[in-house]
DNA sequence: CGTATACTTAAGCATATGCTTAACCAAAGC
DNA sequence: GCTTTGGTTAAGCATATGCTTAAGTATACG
């Protein structure tokens, strides 16, 4: 098991490369074989293997043999992990920009009523 | 300028380190100097001010020099550029689902309507 | 002016990443 | 059974990343 922190490097390293987000957005739309993941991409099947396997260590794909064929499937629960921490940080800082407003608000009004 | 996906691989990539994330876990509650970023990490300054190099490069962080120290603060759109693609990627599957979801009920309906 | 503070630059180094080519294997098709 | 198809393993290599230490620069303080 990976820890939250070692889970967060795993899948924002694992979205950072445009092959790897190009296999996920046609994951999206449903399953597939590795060459078919592989027909868009321009480079090798190796080079393919290798993208899969971090995608699949970072718990954002999971894949299955049946017969020669490998089937790939993204795993959305690894999208949301990364979504909500994402969405954590821009509600934190958003907060800290409301509770800015109310103090100017606040300040704006001791001015007025206080003539500062 | 960067194209979309070159902002998106800068993006993740800055967002696959601890220490940068850790950075911007402090940096949502509020601008800081450099030195105050670097308080709870065990690494050199340099190494700090390479990780803030990474992060203003993809966006996700602004600085700007006043004196001799340096303030830092998030760009939220940075964040809100990964999220959105996240987002897009777990809705597209939702939808597949969805569809998926639409079609057993018919299939369901079919077989209740016509004994097949 | 002298010293402390807050970065900043440069160099070097170990490990990780992204790719390649060259075999290799095992299920399907004929 | 022999070949094609779909994938896999292994090795090697160039570049990128994450850190370090040592030395520098530019404010601010007393």
């Amino acid at each position: 098991m990976l820890n939250q922190s070692a889970a967060l490097d795993a899948t924002f390293q694992a979205l950072a490369d445009p092959a790897r987000r190009s296999m996920l957005s046609r994951l999206s739309f449903g399953p597939t074989s590795v060459s078919e993941l592989a027909r868009p991409l321009k480079m090798s099947l190796p080079a393919v293997m290798q993208h899969l396997a971090v995608l699949e260590a970072s718990g954002l794909v999971r894949t299955r043999k049946l017969g020669r064929v490998r089937s790939c499937r993204i795993e959305p629960r690894g999208l949301s992990l990364a979504e909500r921490w994402l969405n954590q940080r821009r509600t934190e800082w958003e907060q800290r920009f409301d509770r800015l407003g109310d103090y100017l608000e606040t300040m704006k009004k001791e001015t007025r009523d206080h003539g500062q």
